[in-house]
DNA sequence: CTGAAAGCGCTAACAC
DNA sequence: GTGTTAGCGCTTTCAG
């Protein structure tokens, strides 16, 4: 056949190889009209023959379209982000695009890093859990046509943006009105970092939830930081040695569940000192198993990820109009910890 | 300055703004010697100006490196995998790529499909947590180049790959033996469907752990299937329902071990009925919060990913050499429910 | 229905 | 030091 060509065979290879022309080949490689079946069958098996795969940077050269997206989160290992992920990843391959996915590790330098390679890439859309506040860094993708949705936290001041959210502010108040409702008036808060947009949301409706209640705030049951455990460990054990301590707690996501469980779990050995009751933004697996099993406030980080893809898309698909905003409802899951009674 | 560009700024654009050549400006973007500090600072000025970012594409088209690595995992939202995308995540960019991540799903078409489509956009290699057990698709992709690494599984037979394993094997041993210095004899194996490399290999090590033991071994106790919770609990009671029922249970992975602890939890009420003494393999989180903590044998996620992403990039660096084939050791937690006595 | 030619934005190989 | 030229593999345009 003497059709050996070193390194991939191009559509100029399997032109020679089916004796077409180049053009010929790019018809039925990309199902256009116009070539007969007896030809289009002459070109698919040369195709076969030497194993021939478009190339898709030659395509996106000309085309302008990655079929790709970029997604930067927190951390693609964290449970909540990994969900996300995933969702953006489904409604992706329903659009016939892939995902490229970035951690930023709340670092606004590795956010922007990312961003900025993806976007040499030529990626079609971005969708951005934002680390950083200041995202001036995109202006010029934006004038140059990509398509960008923030998820989970808004973009920094001077940009408006598709942005989908969770509601913090009613999902802290549902805790707190809860632990309200079962009688408990000593109620800590335990959040993640104030520079990070959530946890000021969610510490805004227990705030509100306090109020609302008549229930003075006391700033000493405030604690808000890193996601150390050894700095949550502190801050709680601090609380939890005051004159009168809390008898509740709300946590302000996931990972600051999980630590404050540890640390009650190794202080308040089973059935000696009271247990305060604790309520926990964000669901995870296994809530249901611990005894007494954690009362939660579940996001949708399912949805979250598939509404700012749907999004993405629909722009993509050249969808125009002003930005959106849209907010994801959260709900209360009660499953024993965040019942306890005050002592 | 009438520098007016529609679409985005191309090399061309700047050369004319900063009043050099094209290929000036080139030299400046990659940093190559030879141009003037003052010429440089002028390129730079324009690029600055007009929002300039490299097309990759084009830059791939001629040079033929993505910088960009493919990885297909079986489900980036599961623990185990998002883990080791993250390990992989960061030994890619500590050599300058990006990770295009997929979702096989279990589904071999999918597997495939991801493959080739990581391919057409010319990834420098592939880390592949195989569905299947045909990769006879791969072979034009190994034939122009491409560098592929197996993780967690083997690739399928006729081909011989770098490859990464966990001591599936070693490790169901050891949770077995651990069981059996418990004093148990009856003891139950729970395990993904048989169709799974893994699944297989930690059934044998369970299987000659017994042997070795001169324990006979009970078909009946043996249950490999779906990870469909009401397959898990459909086996799960059926055996516990023997008139000698297993005292004693090793789930053959992850999600299979929360399964297996929710149906033990709701027909085991705490304290009526015996618990069967349970070690889990793959370790997860909380499971140090449950009541007994979950004996599990842990495996290391991060360490697969790392040592494949670690292989890859060697190849990628030219280092030639038989294909290698490493096995990470696993590890045994006690944490209570292993060490549960037989009634 | 099929094909020839131009060019996407960049880099490699040579001029100068 | 700097510039010119060719061409990566494909799609687009326009001729046959």
């Amino acid at each position: 056949m003497g059709e050996t060509v070193r390194g991939r065979p191009t559509m100029k290879d399997v032109a020679s190889a089916a004796g077409v022309a180049l053009k010929t080949v790019s018809r039925v490689v990309n199902g256009e009209p116009g070539v007969t079946p007896a030809t289009a069958a002459r070109v698919r098996a040369a195709i076969a023959r030497l194993g021939y795969r478009r190339n898709e940077s030659a395509r996106v050269l000309r085309r302008g379209r990655t079929a790709t997206v970029g997604l930067v989160i927190e951390d693609v290992a964290d449970p909540f982000y990994s969900t996300l992920n995933r969702a953006v990843e489904e409604v992706a391959r329903r659009h016939g695009s892939l995902v490229l996915t970035g951690s930023s590790a709340e670092d606004p330098g590795r956010e922007r890093e990312l961003v900025l390679a993806f976007c040499a890439r030529r990626v079609d859309g971005l969708i951005i859990v934002p680390a950083g506040e200041d995202h001036a860094y995109l202006q010029p993708e934006l004038d140059a046509g990509i398509a960008v949705v923030f998820a989970d936290r808004p973009p920094g001041p001077g940009l408006v943006l598709d942005t989908v959210l969770c509601d913090n502010v009613g999902g802290a108040r549902l805790g707190t009105e809860h632990l309200l409702r079962g009688g408990h008036r000593r109620i800590a808060f335990v959040g993640d970092h104030p520079s990070i947009f959530t946890a000021r949301e969610r510490e805004h409706g227990y705030r509100t939830a306090l109020a609302d209640a008549g229930v003075p705030v006391d700033e000493r049951l405030i604690a808000m930081g890193s996601l150390h455990p050894a700095r949550v460990r502190a801050d709680l054990l601090r609380m939890l040695a005051l004159p009168d301590p809390p008898t509740a707690l709300l946590t302000g996501n996931g990972r600051l569940t999980v630590i404050a469980l540890r640390v009650l779990a190794a202080e308040t050995p089973s059935t000696t000192a009271p247990r305060p009751a604790l309520v926990g933004f964000d669901d995870f697996e296994l809530a249901d198993l611990i005894r007494p099993g954690v009362t939660v406030i579940a996001q949708d980080s399912a949805g979250l990820g598939r509404v700012a893809a749907e999004l993405l898309f629909r722009r993509l698909s050249g969808v125009t109009g002003p930005p959106e905003l849209i907010r994801l409802p959260t709900r209360l899951i009660p499953r024993g910890s965040g019942e306890l009674p005050p002592p």
